[in-house]
DNA sequence: GTCTATATTTTGATAGAC
DNA sequence: GTCTATCAAAATATAGAC
């Protein structure tokens, strides 16, 4: 039962946009609730009629994003491709989904920052969802002699670091773009997923590529 | 010219250090300045005493961490050892830097999802120090052609991102260490470095490591 | 340098009419 | 479902004595 909202604006719908935007910029504890509601053009009252408080609404927000990613990525398994195929669309698809969805990489960061401090149960079951997806190639590859055995996890933060890193960097190299050398400010974000892409590629092939170690 | 502390606490330092625990579990509006003294043992007022006011101290937090970093990291470029060598030790002494100084990961992410708000000049020179110690090691790579040429700030982003999020991510793979597949709750550090460390090296080799695109 | 007491503002949340 | 008015609890910051 959906009662009968949805006769222009959906306020609900436009509440929790709001608040995504108001999360991923400011945080969980930076965003208020006041803020939400006035970029939601929706009073605050009823706001809370919607949510049971900021914090239900919260996860209500990093739940869907996990359940995006966890569908995205779970999408692609099927095409029957080869694994290292199987690899650059898992990364691509990470990407596709930090671009379409701007807010979703700092509330990711910053869930992680956070200690999970948000977190419940049916999250995390599609946070490792996405884990399992990973797995469930690199496993195949594994098979097939194409990779060599790395834990899944190790190969998760190969991919979701440069990316959220890069993707979240965004207002900072634009600020301080000529403050900066190296020209910060202009890399193109199919340079970053090409390098994600072949750097993880690389780093699987199963001759051990001379690991180095040192300590200062 | 440094008064007459330092009998026996250096309140200051109490400050600092209390305070770098409470910003980098709660972030700089989820901490509380009371908390901050009371884990200081400090009367609040002292802190203001010291510092002018919240967003001060966060600050020198952040300088001091990023100039920790740089300094780790530019001591190694003495050695004169080969550009794989330096890469690998680069890694290791970041990895080293966020072992030691474990607040250091989620303040950087957590800097990285806000925008840079609290970002000054000082602060970026820090920052952009430890991008042109990693540009001098990737040249001098590339000159003796066992690199390939790379935007150094993507490098970057392949090295800093993994072991950011591992290191942040610690408490909630902690937390929900049997409620996951995949075992990521018993993942060594080193195995971490070691990936990061040939992931980077295989990455940068001249010969283009096949590189696949995809869209859904 | 250190503490007590307090001013001021902000903010999450609710009561209750329509 | 929607709005007005408002409460109560933090939380940043300061004044001013010692």
């Amino acid at each position: 039962m959906v009662s009968k909202r949805a006769i222009r604006g959906d306020t609900r719908a436009r509440i929790v946009a709001a608040a995504a935007e108001e999360f991923a910029r400011c945080g969980f504890d930076g965003a208020k609730v006041d803020r939400i509601a006035a970029r939601a053009a929706v009073n605050k009252a009823m706001l809370y009629y919607h949510f049971a408080n900021k914090a239900a609404l919260y996860r209500d927000i990093l739940r869907t994003m996990f359940a995006t990613v966890a569908a995205a990525v779970d999408s692609l398994r099927e095409s029957g491709a080869s694994p290292q195929a199987q690899l650059a669309a898992f990364i691509a698809a990470v990407n596709d989904t930090a671009l379409t969805h701007p807010h979703f990489p700092p509330m990711w960061l910053r869930e992680i920052a956070d200690g999970g401090r948000h977190l419940d149960d049916a999250i995390v079951r599609e946070m490792s969802s996405v884990v399992s997806t990973l797995a469930g190639i690199l496993s195949l590859g594994a098979q097939r002699g194409d990779f060599r055995p790395v834990h899944p996890f190790i190969v998760q933060l190969g991919i979701v670091g440069p990316l959220l890193l890069f993707a979240a960097s965004a207002p900072i190299r634009e600020r301080y773009r000529d403050r900066t050398p190296q020209q910060i400010g202009s890399i193109p974000r199919e340079a970053v997923v090409a390098q994600v892409q072949s750097m993880t590629l690389a780093g699987l092939r199963p001759e051990p590529a001379h690991p180095v170690r040192r300590r200062r």
